[in-house]
DNA sequence: GGGTGTGAAGCCGTTCACAGCA
DNA sequence: TGCTGTGAACGGCTTCACACCC
């Protein structure tokens, strides 16, 4: 539907939907884009061009109606149904991950986590039951899933990429350590943890340093 | 030193050290921009332009030294110490990410954690000591502390944000589902685990559908 | 021949600026 | 008066293209 919508587009338009349904009291009717720009941290126009996607309108004097915003979106970002998410890697980052979604969100749910340690199938984490990897395949399809999260180690990362996208999973969010060679219709979103906190110390460091100038 | 270096090329360089230092066979001593743009998944180009900031020359028959290389680019991101890094939130996923990193990276360490249930107070995770959060200052001062990781409700962010903040962190990963306000000279990166699904979600099905049209 | 270093071009996302409207 | 919608300008990152070198 319509033109491409940037990755950084989507990912405001999920961040304005959530903060509006989350952060904003349930009797307010509408928002302005500045009022939205501040609450996630961009600005009015950033805001205006983003709603333009949803074909949404806002009005001089009382500014975007917060439901239509909301649906607009939904419309965009949402499956038709429920997004089923499975969940491959049941280690200490899995299970924090399940517990963490554990009906948060109400679009999306992880319904399914994969493993191969014999000591962790068949139990029930947060609700998640644990299959064993090589059920991969039949769970995806039965289920509709079609969105996955890889959270094994490194060295196992693209063999279980390779799975999954061999069971029909379209879109990956990794948090393995390495880069991942998937066929150009699959999604891959990698969050390397490390690169985060090095990325984070770095500019922290050379803020501190200009600043430090800028004083003495 | 030396000019802005933008945040996406830091994260590029973070990775092509990490990649060259863990999955190159340790016996190579040098490596064409090809190689190593393949292992991460961009273009020779960029990496070669990458490379520019670092101050190292590569020779067109043998390529770039990879000690070099590893070297100059631990010159940028590294602090001239260990980065000593705190977490704060001690649940499910704090405690995963202190396990995660514990002793995984050289010049990256977490070094303590915090939270504000008395359960969690002077336990050890995976090596880690749980301080109450109101001993953040203290800490963050003996250890020369300045990254820290948020790990806690989304309600309780911006409270612990300002905290670390006059703590005097200066670089926040934040995982809490919530954008932070935080003065210009500490940089922050947020995580946010549902955005990061939807998108995966959204472009996975627009992957999906677009095939399906060239197909059908 | 094949790879590097880099100015120049291209592309894409953001911001500006302003007409239109409540 | 103040906000929206949007063409146009801007800026930054990526890619191209090619001289230079081994």
């Amino acid at each position: 539907m319509a033109e491409r919508i940037s990755e950084k587009t989507i990912g405001r338009l999920s961040l304005y939907r959530r903060l509006l349904t989350d952060n904003v009291e349930p009797e307010r009717r509408f928002v302005f884009s500045h009022e939205l720009a501040a609450l996630v941290g961009v600005t009015p126009s950033q805001v205006r061009r983003d709603l333009m996607v949803t074909g949404c309108y806002g009005n001089p004097s009382r500014g975007y109606r917060i439901t239509e915003v909301v649906d607009a979106i939904g419309g965009i970002v949402d499956d038709s149904d429920r997004q089923n998410v499975a969940l491959v890697g049941m280690g200490k980052l899995g299970g924090a991950l399940v517990g963490y979604f554990r009906g948060r969100r109400p679009n999306l749910e992880i319904v399914a986590a994969f493993d191969v340690a014999a000591a962790k199938i068949g139990r029930v984490y947060s609700g998640v039951l644990c299959y064993h990897l090589d059920a991969l395949s039949e769970v995806v399809a039965e289920r509709g899933i079609h969105t996955g999260i890889l959270a094994v180690p490194g060295g196992a990362a693209q063999a279980v990429a390779d799975r999954m996208v061999s069971a029909g999973v379209l879109g990956i969010v990794n948090f393995a350590p390495a880069p991942l060679r998937v066929p150009e219709t699959v999604y891959v979103e990698t969050i390397d943890l490390a690169v985060a906190l090095e990325r984070a110390g770095f500019y922290g460091r050379q803020n501190a340093e200009a600043a430090g100038k800028a004083a003495g």
